[in-house]
DNA sequence: TAGGAGTGCTAGTGATGCTAGAATAACCTC
DNA sequence: GAGGTTATTCTAGCATCACTAGCACTCCTA
């Protein structure tokens, strides 16, 4: 019994490992750069043993995606408690969603563009997921009206999520981008 | 010079074959099923062929591209000149996006999210690209008030094209959209 | 008709995600 | 403690990818 939970304990931190590993190595590089011969390298061990913990590169994704949105739940709570005013809250939110988008764009690429095995308008998300998901909710509930909540929310955060897609794509010029996400957020306002 | 000129012809148009080859294969089984070596088998050619004609896949990718914006631009031109009160054309126009990216999903993508290789917010934009863009400025131009025109036709084109891919990626569910679209378009219906 | 320029193909490179089967390490029983 | 079984990890390789070098052929020119 005991042995198996340490050998349980080992695996777990292992896939920890393997998961920060990819992080850092996409941060720093990009998705091209994480290959599974460059990560398997990264955590000495050979490329199956990968495979022994994930079904594949794109539940590795996943992983990763699932820690991002962790992290953007933190960032957008921050922003959100630290403003009095409903409007300056939904305003200091949009911001940060921005920020998180704009400073880690390939972390932001596992959570919303690649990935897709990951469920997400679902209530087997991950918890991560509808953390990140509430605190936009809650910073546009005070301004939502009569307007159903849940589908605000969700249209808010397409309007942020294209705006950063489109800048990072480089459809848009960076120039300009404050006043766009003033001008989004200034409509979903009143 | 004839000679030099039927030689010319025949290469424009094994160009045009391939780029409609390629439309064809993405359209029918999206971009991972779009290889060099099927392509290549498609026009019956081998693949260094494709490599005379294009400096490598993503440039293929970017002509398959330039077509769906003639495409769009095209779709959505006919929406919003159907309709006569300014806040019906944006509807329309804005509908009409959502549906070109419903049902051409792999060519949206081209346009949106692969191919990067093409300029976009520069006089240098192929044509289509910025016929395509124009057609939701004249749309939302009655609608803009004081708002700085450019700039609001690229917030629009930001929530639409940001509801459109989480809803594709599978970050939202289909059920709703009308009502987030609706959500989205009143926001900039005032 | 002979020579030459240009065009397309065969064959191959290095890299990818992923996997089968050999080899090694760890554990339990006596 | 030694021997045998079980579990784990690695080596080596597969199929496929985008892309390219160099030969062979075709077609035009003189």
């Amino acid at each position: 019994m005991s042995i198996q939970t340490r050998r349980e304990r080992e695996r777990a931190e292992r896939e920890r490992l393997i998961i920060a590993a990819a992080r850092e190595l996409v941060e720093a590089e990009g998705w091209e750069a994480v290959t599974t011969r460059r990560l398997a390298e990264r955590v000495e061990y050979s490329q199956p043993v990968l495979y022994s913990h994930f079904k594949g590169k794109d539940a590795i994704m996943a992983a990763v995606a699932v820690e991002g949105f962790a992290d953007l739940a933190i960032e957008l709570r921050a922003a959100r408690t630290s403003a009095t005013d409903p409007r300056r809250a939904l305003a200091d939110v949009g911001a940060a969603y921005a920020a998180f988008a704009e400073q880690r764009p390939a972390l932001y690429d596992a959570m919303f563009t690649h990935a897709v095995d990951l469920p997400f308008a679902s209530p087997e998300a991950p918890a991560a997921l509808h953390a990140a998901f509430d605190e936009l909710r809650e910073a546009i509930r005070p301004l939502a009206g009569e307007d159903d909540l849940g589908l605000l929310t969700e249209t808010l955060w397409g309007g942020l999520h294209g705006l950063m897609t489109l800048m990072r794509g480089g459809r848009l010029r960076h120039e300009g981008h404050e006043r766009r996400l003033a001008l989004l957020l200034g409509r979903f306002s009143r």
